[in-house]
DNA sequence: AGCCTAACCGGAAGACATTCCGTTTACGAT
DNA sequence: ATCGTAAACGGAATGTCTTCCGGTTAGGCT
């Protein structure tokens, strides 16, 4: 399981990079919603350590196996909960004003683009830490994160023409996990302004030109 | 519990930073030795995936209490096997011929360390991927990543100075992930040298003169 | 040699995530 | 309306990891 997520919380949005999964039943809609609302509820009152699959069924007033059918797995159920804000920032960078939204020059959007990533981290941390750890590879086979990627490889495309814009929007997501950095800040102390200056020192030394 | 893994695999040499945690007592040196073996033998008969913590306790002779005093949990065992093949990697970076070891510029340095961190994880990718998996921070709390880091914020500081080496070594260590790298390599189908290549970009781009 | 205690031991109990499968239901087709 | 079937449902059962705790023991000290 948890192989096709980008399938699960298809209706998702932000999450899914979805190709219409056919509609899904009239039944298995309001449950999903009864799911969300419930672990909302339960996010909100006791955190994410609170969120038991098998509280979240009784309280939505449906069985286990309905969550996971939905949701595929802890980790689904996770990504679907962050999906109204990543929604939010996925419009502020495709279709937004400047520096994040089109406008301003390739450099600042990516470093622009890499702040709220983080900023969004710092919010939701917790969910995400849940949302990543789960089954490895969740983080990459999310909608979200391949949405994400195709943003900065374009942006990189720009910045450092002929190199391999794929591999380096790739690298420039992963310091970005929630992993890393709330163990950089939890454990190493480092602070928000301190890992926003040196990915900008990062970006900055990508943009240089090749020569 | 997977707190202080750090003093957990101690014995273990590589994974560790150690401020000798106090010696192990007899009986409990040889269960460690006990199950490492038993552990090993698992892992290489049938796979990480078969490598039950009950298992393991069984064919060490233990119980799985004893397991986990030892190790902490699972990705504790995990680490402690990865340990033979760490130690190896850091004699030679730290005290082995260039262009890993002293001797070579430190650009060269620096590819051919993340080179060799990007060798090890094609051997032990499985073992890799479970220790970075359970508890989100296993890997940098483990003291293999400190000793990684320390070492190669030590060559960023030559080759770019004047910049946050420390932060900058965490960000050239991220894209290293077990979960990044399998990811690429297994869903999007990227090469080894693919991968390489961009790091090498990337360390390049670094290494250029701030103007 | 005998004592004391911190460190160890084993394995049953507990906690959750995830799967399985027999039953029920939505809804397009007839 | 009725029917047939793919899709959904619930929740007991299963599989693992991890914790707990009453009993044991190594080894420093006297």
């Amino acid at each position: 399981m948890a192989a096709d997520r980008s399938a699960m919380n298809g209706r998702g949005l932000g999450l899914t990079v979805a190709g219409q999964p056919q509609p899904e039943r009239a039944d298995a809609a309001r449950n999903r919603k009864r799911i969300i609302d419930a672990a909302q509820r339960i996010v909100r009152s006791g955190g994410v350590e609170a969120l038991y699959m098998e509280e979240v069924a009784q309280a939505a007033g449906v069985g286990v196996g309905t969550v996971y059918r939905r949701f595929g797995d802890r980790a689904g159920l996770a990504y679907a909960l962050l999906d109204e804000r990543e929604v939010e920032l996925q419009q502020a960078f495709l279709a937004g004003p400047p520096p994040l939204g089109f406008g301003a020059p390739p450099v600042e959007r990516i470093k622009a683009f890499l702040h709220a990533l983080l900023d969004r981290l710092q919010e939701q941390s917790a969910l995400l830490l849940v949302a990543e750890t789960n089954s490895p590879h969740a983080r990459y086979v999310s909608g979200a994160y391949r949405v994400h990627h195709a943003h900065l490889a374009g942006l990189v495309e720009q910045v450092r023409p002929g190199s391999d814009a794929r591999y380096l929007a790739d690298a420039l997501l992963a310091p970005i996990g929630a992993c890393l950095v709330t163990y950089q800040q939890d454990v190493t102390g480092m602070s928000l302004d301190r890992i926003k200056s040196g990915l900008d020192d990062l970006v900055d030394a990508i943009s240089k030109p090749e020569n």
